[in-house]
DNA sequence: ATTTGTTTGTACCGATTGGTCTAGATTATA
DNA sequence: TATAATCTAGACCAATCGGTACAAACAAAT
């Protein structure tokens, strides 16, 4: 029996990432993603199928890696109303801090989806529904334990929320400074105090 | 003397906006936009110059025929209340009719401001900055007016409301339907309520 | 040491990219 | 009718695109 497996597939997608989300899907050439991840091209293609296929599992990857992370943490404080409050503070703080301008990748995604299919689609329409579940969830708690206005519909208020975050990622990518940033994400807190 | 010019050159940027506005920058090809606008390839170049110049042209009429026409339009009405109002409904509506998903031309190539020059990140900047100038304008009259809330801060709100719109041109894009829009809108004019 | 399957490097593929250039048709002016 | 400028149509360019193929190097298990 030869080898089991050789490179770290995990790895190489982890690097992908990083070429996917900072030149987006069709500017990123195979010769990017092979100077990137180190993989040969052979390996790549073996490994992955293809440039739509490794695109997914990146996509994949940012989505478990980035946005489901920040959502358990944040459920785990137990304090809806300081949960949403952290949430605007960690993405402003994220944005602020990505000198490169590459914003959010699932974002960034959903401005692209002609260029994808329905797997793809899905992936980020999921992702960005559960963000918004995530605030209504918080809204509806907080005002059951006294903490958040009760006369704020928590659905309406959700999708208001989640709109000013996509936001601050849109707009921090160029035509927003920081403090603008900081403003937005004091007028969401605003809204919920 | 010969001829002073032939083709329509406007009529040819509005057919090349609608090729770039669908597809984006990189995906349009010259034979996209040679087809789009039924001007020969040779005669593209000699009254354009090339593809990026081409884009510009139609990224200024974009916002001079759709961003300044609308803002006139409100401005107009001489009612900042309703203006705001208004404005939001027409931009729920037009996303609504939008069947393609094509969203807002400026928009999406705020998100794609990397594949472009600094002259077209100064076009999307001018833009947005000049919409939320006019949401600021609008809160500062409608408050001295007595329509609107005092307790807002105008340039927060201003930034807020943008925030809103910019949100609506994204996730009306194949993530939100009909429904959650409206409510985005509605929740945009509860706030200068 | 042979076997087995992967990795690597590179050559290669057809298609397409943005852009240049030329030849000839076209049309208004002189 | 001759002229001048622009039009059309398409050949042509080097470069790059995503993807395939293949031979040699390689490492583990038999």
């Amino acid at each position: 029996m030869p080898w089991e497996k050789s490179f770290d597939e995990e790895a190489a997608v982890e690097k992908a990432m990083q070429v996917f989300w900072g030149k987006g899907f069709e500017a990123a050439s195979i010769a990017d993603l092979i100077e990137g991840t180190g993989v040969n091209r052979g390996s790549l293609y073996n490994a992955f199928g293809g440039k739509q296929a490794l695109f997914v599992r990146t996509l994949l990857k940012y989505d478990h890696d980035t946005r489901q992370a920040i959502l358990a943490q944040l459920e785990a404080l137990d304090d809806p109303k300081l949960a949403i409050s952290q949430f605007f503070d960690r993405i402003v703080a994220d944005t602020v801090a990505d000198t490169e301008h590459k914003g959010c990748f699932l974002v960034n995604t959903s401005l692209d989806l002609s260029a994808h299919d329905a797997e793809v689609n899905a992936i980020v329409v999921k992702a960005l529904r559960e963000i918004e579940a995530f605030f209504r969830r918080s809204i509806e708690v907080g005002q059951a334990r006294g903490d958040i206005r009760k006369d704020l519909e928590p659905a309406a208020v959700a999708k208001t929320l989640l709109s000013l975050l996509v936001a601050i990622r849109v707009l921090g990518r160029g035509v927003y400074t920081e403090d603008a940033l900081h403003t937005i994400a004091a007028e969401a807190k605003r809204i919920i105090a």
